[in-house]
RNA sequence: GCCUGGGUGGCGGAAUUGGCAUACGCGCAGGACUUAAAAUCCUGUGGUCGCAUAGACCGUGAGGGUCCGAGUCCCUCCUCAGGCACCA
């Protein structure tokens, strides 16, 4: 062992040690001899994201990696039997893409990069478990239970064809990815990508949608559904899901009877009844509806020779402030609008020609452009009215894009007093702006500027039976009456849509369903499982899937019937990959089933779930999903599948951009493990910042914890007890001399003299650490050992020059000086150092730090204790309460703080005797001066002096 | 736009949840050791005014409020980051 650290020296050989050690052999084997699964230690699964096989590892999943290593260590320490697993995301279009692009078979780039990856993973020193056994979801193993998964569903009516808009490229004949769209234009061919129907393959997520739902737990534990996840995602997700609460209005459209649209002229001749007339502030009781007062001549109009219905459109909304409904917008793609366009319905000839053109326009663009709001709002008049059942007024029906068709029915009605975007489209085309809602301070005049519109709350005006009635009270009785009368109904919607995860493309798992000519779409017998997907396709697009290119695979008996089939060429969507890995982790290779269900029930829920923020609203959700399905299915029998979820941040490069290639500014862990070594790559990700923060790489920052690491490094020579020095200082280089100069510290022999403060000290820092450990809190954690040995080496440094001050007087300072110019001081001055902590203590502290630096505790550990069994499997540490034998109490006078009392213990609990003792200190007296003053304490905490 | 989370020294960030603001680290300045540099070690380091290791005042995005006491709680505003389903 020599004095300077130097991690290469050490760390592989550590790595090399504890594999054939056996140090982190995955906890399952054991479990299978086990007679009793529950038996023994308590579980603790600690989970992270399965890395996708992108090729190189990055900094970023050191960052995402590292710091669960270190709770799982410390977990382990503590007693429980951890499970620390791996796998790797192995689907997906990047694999294809990159065949297409670099001329490599998907499968031979994906394995390639798990070999480069593993390989890379494993210098980190972390104690992931399961090497032998990891999980790669694109081997049959695996998707086989994809399939298998999938055709439960399918059984359960949960997977179902249907049709949903996709990016489509009309050259290419195929449906592309978000990523694979470059300014509106496909990536390879530059065509002008369109949205159109594709048939595909859904899941029913919505059926879930209430179980999917975070409830707040009414003890206000800040849990909910019995777990603790973040905030964000429970927030993020509910909204998502979207759950709302309204109703659905039929519009009936009207024409003339000869079909002819131009009729305004006709309605506008007739007599409407005035409505909105104030009827007082008299409160209506909502019981008692005023069933006549509305007798508005619609119906009688209805009746007119010269007028028919044509149609109805059915509107959804939750806050129906129908007395100021002016008009109604139809998304483009709504059926009545292709019924115009179809010329079912005859629409006046100009308005038919700028409707072909802004329903092509709107085509083109993508959802995500068209819900970018705030721009100038679009539309065109259908030339039809439909009749407000409220105020018998005949209203314009216009399409614009800003109402899109997946949301409600596709339809709504605008009331441009009380929503800003109706307001918006309203002034831009002169349709009326009537209010019906006060404002905040009771405003009732017109509505002219944005400001005066009125989203919520306010009081009903103009609105007959309505007025004087608070906003919410009269929507809910305006639900009421439309559904008395049979104008509308209570509807609960949702913004959820199920989910679409078929995908017309090679690298994912087959669907496994069969479509034969006689029988329509077949399931693949549970039996024919995997359906494997074959190495030879052509899987550049060509107007099919490439599945579809190899006809031999495609070309099946039909299970049923025997007749000639073909099999399915889609694949799944890879989020269906990461649904439910964590249970294949349980046991990998079980072949009765997705996975082993004795040992899912001992090792799940999973206790901690690591992973990245973006992962949010896709990928929890539907591990969350998975999880409720596989309980109706028997297979578990909890409803969330992790404990507590924790999202970290992102490693930023050095520039404070996200790292890539093409800036330049991309840190390669390899590179900084060379540098400084595993411990310190470790330790730098944990003390940059928070988990959950985002921020830059530092090359300076990480010195700092270099350098932390070589003073314990140095500090532990100390107890170097196997009396090498004894011999001389050959381990020393001579041109080393900054150990030299270290060697004060490192004395041929030691006694103890256990100093209680710094004791006292350690035993703070263990109870921080294990608390920062818990709360996932590691950069404080490493703070509060920092100043430890910043403690640790000012007690030595004072130790040491009490020492010398009384043997040499003076000439210490000479004598030190002298003593860095020799190569053996130590034999010279024959001093014999004392040691504020024992070796048990310094082993407590070494205990600690092991989560974090493991490489260099154990070195430490075995070599300079000359301990036989790892560090690692030793057990964590615990503090111990000592009572500190003073306390500093500061004194403040008007909350200023004047002076700092360091009090006896015993004497906090007693006001007087503190508060005397702050009226002798001269800077507090200063302030009282006799005045009056009342005195606040608050025990061992803060005294207060408050003079009036 | 909506939602979520932030704004504290030159920088990354602490602060037992209302009790000494700026822990720990970086950087910087000075010193020791070196022919020199690197490395290492020591000292200092929020601002303003002081001969100052005397002291005073000001300081946690802005403004107001509650309180003996506010980075922390309340109100109004400014501002930044992330998310908003065929992306791993």
């Amino acid at each position: 062992m020599t004095i300077k650290y130097q991690p290469k020296e050490f760390e592989a050989k550590w790595r090399e040690k504890w594999k054939t050690e056996g140090l982190y052999g995955t906890p399952l084997r054991s479990l299978n001899q086990r007679a009793t699964l529950g038996a023994g230690k308590k579980k603790f699964y600690t989970l992270v994201e399965l890395p996708y096989t992108s090729g190189d590892l990055h900094v970023g999943h050191w960052f995402s990696f590292t710091i669960p290593d270190i709770l799982a260590r410390f977990k382990r320490m503590s007693g429980f039997n951890v499970f620390y697993p791996i796998g790797y995301d192995a689907f997906g279009l990047p694999a294809e893409n990159a065949a297409i692009k670099h001329n490599i078979h998907p499968k031979d780039w994906t394995l390639k990069n798990v070999e480069v990856m593993t390989k890379q993973f494993q210098t980190m020193g972390t104690m992931l478990n399961n090497w032998e056994d990891v999980v790669v979801t694109c081997f049959p193993e695996y998707y086989r239970w994809n399939q298998w998964i999938f055709l439960k569903m399918y059984e359960r009516g949960l997977a179902y064809r249907g049709k949903a808009l996709s990016n489509w490229c009309p050259s290419c004949q195929t449906v592309l990815a978000n990523e694979n769209i470059e300014m509106g234009k496909c990536w390879r061919c530059g065509t002008e990508v369109v949205q159109k129907e594709v048939e595909q393959w859904f899941l029913r997520i919505t059926k879930y949608a209430d179980r999917l739902l975070w409830a707040r737990n009414p003890q206000g534990s800040g849990n909910a559904n019995g777990v603790d996840w973040p905030k964000q995602v429970q927030v993020g997700q509910n909204n998502w899901i979207g759950k709302k609460e309204g109703i659905n209005i039929t519009y009936k459209v009207i024409s003339n009877k000869d079909g002819s649209p131009e009729i305004l002229s006709q309605l506008n001749s007739l007599s409407f009844r005035t409505l909105g007339q104030s009827k007082s502030d008299k409160k209506v009781n909502r019981k008692s509806f005023p069933q006549d007062q509305l007798k508005h001549p619609v119906s009688k109009n209805l009746g007119s020779p010269s007028i028919k219905v044509i149609d109805e459109i059915t509107c959804f909304t939750t806050t129906p402030v129908n007395f100021g409904a002016t008009f109604l917008v139809l998304a483009p793609e709504h059926p009545f609008v292709k019924k115009i366009l179809t010329s079912k319905i005859k629409s006046d000839k100009t308005n038919f020609e700028k409707i072909i053109k802004y329903v092509e326009h709107s085509n083109k663009m993508t959802e995500e452009q068209r819900k970018i709001a705030e721009k100038d709002k679009t539309g065109v008049f259908t030339s039809f009215y439909a009749i407000n059942h409220v105020t018998g007024k005949p209203i314009p029906i216009w399409i614009s894009d800003f109402v899109l068709m997946n949301v409600g029915t596709g339809a709504v009605q605008g009331c441009p007093g009380h929503d800003y975007r109706d307001f918006e489209f309203a002034k831009k085309f002169g349709i009326p702006i009537p209010r019906v809602v006060t404002g905040p301070n009771g405003e009732k005049g017109p509505i002219e500027k944005k400001e005066d519109v009125v989203e919520h709350g306010g009081v009903m005006v103009n609105s007959d039976f309505l007025n004087g009635i608070p906003f919410s009270e009269a929507m809910q009785m305006t639900m009421d009456y439309f559904k008395e009368k049979g104008w509308g109904k209570r509807v609960v919607t949702y913004h959820l849509r199920d989910w679409s995860i078929s995908r017309q493309r090679y690298w994912g798992t087959p669907v496994p369903m069969i479509n034969c000519p006689n029988c329509g779409i077949v399931s693949v017998p549970e039996k024919d499982l995997p359906v494997e997907l074959p190495y030879v396709v052509d899987f550049m697009p060509k107007g099919k899937p490439p599945l579809a290119t190899n006809e031999k695979w495609m070309n099946v008996k039909c299970p049923n019937c025997g007749a000639k089939a073909k099999r399915d060429p889609e694949t799944l969507d890879t989020f269906f990959d990461s649904a439910w890995y964590w249970y294949r982790y349980v046991s990998p290779h079980y072949s009765n089933g997705p996975f082993d269900k004795l040992r899912v029930n001992h090792l799940t829920p999973v206790d901690v779930y690591f992973g990245g923020s973006e992962h949010t609203l896709g990928h929890t959700m539907y591990a969350r999903f998975f999880t409720k399905f596989f309980r109706d299915l028997g297979l578990v029998d909890y409803e969330e599948f992790a404990l507590k979820r924790i999202q970290h941040g992102v490693v930023l490069g050095p520039d404070g951009n996200r790292m890539s290639k093409s800036k330049g500014n991309v840190i390669n862990p390899d590179d900084v493990v060379a540098e400084y070594g595993t411990d310190t790559v470790r330790m730098y990700l944990c003390f940059m910042m928070p988990y959950e923060a985002t921020g830059p790489w530092s090359d300076k920052t990480i010195q700092g914890v270099h350098r932390f690491l070589n003073r314990v490094w140095r500090m532990f020579q100390i107890y170097q007890i196997n009396q090498k020095t004894e011999n001389g200082s050959q381990n020393i280089r001579k041109s080393d001399k900054s150990d030299i100069q270290f060697s004060r510290f490192h004395p041929p022999s030691s006694s103890f003299s256990e100093n209680k403060q710094l004791i006292a000290k350690l035993n703070k820092t263990i109870q921080k650490v294990t608390n920062d450990i818990e709360k996932i809190k590691m950069n404080t954690a490493i703070a509060a050992m920092m100043e430890f040995i910043n403690a640790w080496e000012e007690i030595m440094q004072k130790l040491e020059g009490k020492r010398l001050r009384s043997q040499f007087g003076e000439e210490v300072k000479n004598e030190v000086k002298e003593k860095t110019h020799t190569s053996s001081p130590l034999n010279k001055t024959g001093i014999q150092t004392q040691l504020p902590l024992t070796i048990s203590h310094a082993k407590d502290f070494l205990k600690i730090l092991s989560p974090f630096a493991p490489h260099m505790t154990e070195e430490i550990w075995r070599n300079v204790f000359g301990e036989k069994e790892s560090i690692h499997l030793s057990e964590w540490p615990k503090a111990k309460e000592l009572v500190t034998e003073t306390v500093t109490i500061p004194v403040q006078v008007n909350g200023k703080v004047r002076d700092l009392l360091i009090v006896n213990s015993e004497l906090l609990i007693d006001e007087k005797k503190v508060t005397d003792l702050a009226l002798k200190s001269e800077k507090v007296k200063k302030y009282l001066e006799g005045k009056k003053y009342k005195i606040i304490y608050v025990k061992g905490k803060i005294l207060n002096l408050v003079v009036s």
